[in-house]
Parts: structure tokens; C-alpha cells; sequence
DNA sequence: TGTACATCAGTGAACGCGCGTTCACTGATGTAC
DNA sequence: TGTACATCAGTGAACGCGCGTTCACTGATGTAC
């Protein structure tokens, strides 16, 4: 075997200078582990969940395709480390959105805005919510956050009064993410499709 | 080189017995092509339009590897053959049984339930309208067939006085993509959700 | 303060696999004579 | 009716490629003495 030390010094790594700073406050694995999540969503924002390979998560992290592995099991486990993050993100600002908000046609339209505008922040979350609905790519874990969000939404339209309140949140998701799509293709707010859906809801 | 005679001995091939009746209707390219076809129904339906691989295809369809090539240029023009059959059997199904109705809700509900027998029916179609919104997956081809048929609802939204009515046409395609989906994972019309998307007419 | 050792995130070559695509070839069919 | 030939859908071995995953190894860090 050749002279291997070679190949460990080429990379300046995270050790060094540009990371000193934060490596205080966080733990040098989560550091890297939030790298590799950073650049899967970069890479889901441009080729899908599906197309979603650990090559390019792991050469958009800049880091090498064993380290993948130190932090994930196996892909599968990455993409739903990933959707979970999402997740929770989406729960965190709609709910801080809603928080003072009875059940009504307000508070639907307000956690709508909250999480659009979420998306259209943070970029690269739209296959995360889209794709998810879409392919058998979306695991058991996966459709049940989705579920158990979407099923906040039915008090709201109990409240109105509704019949099939259930139904309704679902097709309510269903539209708020065909929004968060299309802005995401505009790169902004498509005040057009925000009032549609309001008027959707006879508001 | 070996004898390969044998090779083509093997499989009794559609030319033989099963095919005989229908011979004299319908070319014997074309019904191979069609098997082609069905089969990427099937897969899609099993695994969506991203997992949907030449290899399955051609095993399902029971075709040798090459005949997939004989009939289409590549992976690419067949997932877009597949799309427009698809497309066109909606648009034939939808415009007739919208054909005698003004615009206006009726006309955006007849459609609808049309397009949902239609889905529960085919089976194997769900991936098509739903997959199709979300990936990279999708070519220009694909996305303007599906624009085009969501802006003929656009009219009746105009008819019933909503401003914003191609946003609405588009909310409500999202909507009734969502029923699609979720009829086709449970096997049966969904009588809740096609009354709330009723609701969601004002109707 | 200096030395030996354990820990552990990070590394990248190597693997087997399924993918999309190519191409020289086969043999059934229809046509010309 | 029989024979030679052109056409063309169908065939499957072979290709190069990128994928997900493994594993023996590295070297920075913290700890014990």
C-alpha cells in the first residue's frame, strides 16, 4: 500500500480556521450532520426527492461519501431526517402564525400565508412538500407527519360550519401546496393564488 | 459465434395463436407498441413516473430489451408518450361529459367526477396527473398538456363571477388531483371529498 | 509539562447492481417474377 | 405454383455509467498518569 497520509492532508476540513468560530456553541458532528442536511435540500430543490442521489448530497457538502454514513444509516434515512426537519420548521412557524387565532376561515388563511411565505424563504423545500404527495417515494413516517399537519386544519372548518371537515382540510393542503409550487417556480408571491384560495373559502 | 437459432425459438412471440384476432384490425407494430404503453401504465402505477425503468417495462410488456427502442427514441419520449395517451383519454372522457353544459359550477363538477370515474377506472394513472405537478420529472411537453387542460376550467370560474379565475382553475385542478390520489389509494370514490369539493364551489 | 492511549468523525477506494442505450443479427411477411 | 429478394419488427448480449453501501484506515481531540 502506498503512502496513504497524503490523501488527509489535500482538504483543509471543518477543523480549521473557517469553523473555529461556531465550534463552541455546536458539536462538531451536528455540524457536519446539518451540512449534509443543508445540501439535501439544495439538491431536492433542484432534482427532486426522487433524484435525489448521495453523491450530490455529499459533493454539495463538500465532505466524502463515507461521511455520509457516519451520520445516516442509508439514504432512506436521510430523506426522512430531512422531510422531518422540514416538518418541523413548517410546524413551528404556522403554529407561532395561528397561535392567538380561534378556529376559522382566519386562521386557515393566516397559516396558509405563514407557510408559503416559509417556503419562498427558505427555497428548496418544494419537493418536500409536492413530491411528497406524489410517487410511492414517500415512506410510512413521511405520510404520517403530512397527515397529522394536514389534519390540524379540519377545527377550522368545523367551525364554518362544513360538513366533511377532514375532506376539506385535505383539499385546503392540497391547494396551499399548489401555491407553494407555482411560487416557488415565480420566485414570489402570486398574490392572484393567495386570493383565489381565500375565495375559495367564501371569505 | 454459437447458434443462434435457438434464441429466437424460445419464445412463441406474438405473431403465433393469442395475437391471430387481431390481426387484421390493428398493424403488428403498433400493438406492440401499445403493449409498451400499458405496461409503463402498470409501472407507473406501481412505482411512479421517476422509478419507472426501461428493464420493467419490457419484462411487464414481455418484449425483448431492443423492441423498447424500435418504437420509442428513448426513456424520455416514452414517459412523454405515455403522458399525452394518458392526457387525450382525460380530454375525450371530460369534454364529453362536459359538452352540453353552459360554464359555471355544474360544468366544473360534471368535469371533475368525469376525470375521477375515469382515474378509479384506468388505475394505473394516478402517477401521470399527480407525479407529473411535483419532480424535475416533468418535460415541457408534459406541463404545457396539463396547463392547457387546467386553463378550460378557467372559464367558468369567469362565468361565476370569481375574479382571479385562472388561479382558481388552478387551485381547482390541484383539488381534484388531491381526490384523484387518494380515491386511487383507497380503491373507491370518495363520496366526502367530492362533497367538499362541491363546498369549496359555493355549490 | 510531557507521554501514552482511547475515542470517534471523517476518508475514499472498491464492491456489486441496475440503469439506459447500442447494434449485429433473426426470421416472419409481403412482393416480383 | 415456386423461388429470390427486400422490408422491418423483434432480439438479447454487451457497453459504460452512476448509484448505494462497505470498510480498513487516518488524524485531531480529550483524558490519564
Amino acid at each position: 500500500m502506498t503512502d496513504r497520509s497524503v490523501m488527509f492532508c489535500d482538504r483543509p476540513v471543518m477543523y480549521a480556521a473557517g469553523m473555529a468560530a461556531s465550534v463552541a456553541t455546536t458539536p462538531a458532528g451536528q455540524r457536519t450532520r446539518d451540512a449534509l442536511l443543508d445540501a439535501g435540500t439544495v439538491i431536492a430543490e433542484r432534482h427532486g426527492l426522487g433524484g435525489l442521489s448521495v453523491n450530490q448530497v455529499v459533493a454539495e457538502a463538500g465532505v466524502a461519501k463515507g461521511t455520509f454514513y457516519v451520520h445516516f444509516e442509508d439514504r432512506d434515512a436521510f430523506v426522512d431526517a430531512l422531510h422531518a426537519r422540514f416538518h418541523a420548521r413548517v410546524q413551528d412557524a404556522v403554529g407561532e402564525a395561528i397561535a392567538d387565532l380561534p378556529p376559522g376561515p382566519e386562521r386557515l388563511l393566516r397559516g396558509a400565508d405563514a407557510y408559503l411565505d416559509l417556503c419562498l424563504a427558505d427555497r428548496g423545500v418544494k419537493a418536500l412538500t409536492l413530491e411528497a404527495r406524489a410517487g410511492g417515494t414517500l415512506s410510512t413516517a413521511m405520510s404520517e407527519r403530512v397527515d397529522r399537519f394536514t389534519r390540524t386544519a379540519a377545527p377550522s372548518f368545523k367551525a364554518m360550519g362544513w360538513p366533511d371537515a377532514a375532506a376539506s382540510a385535505q383539499l385546503f393542503t392540497a391547494m396551499t401546496a399548489e401555491i407553494s409550487g407555482r411560487e416557488f417556480d415565480a420566485g414570489r408571491r402570486l398574490p392572484a393564488s393567495r386570493r383565489a384560495l381565500r375565495r375559495f373559502l367564501g371569505a
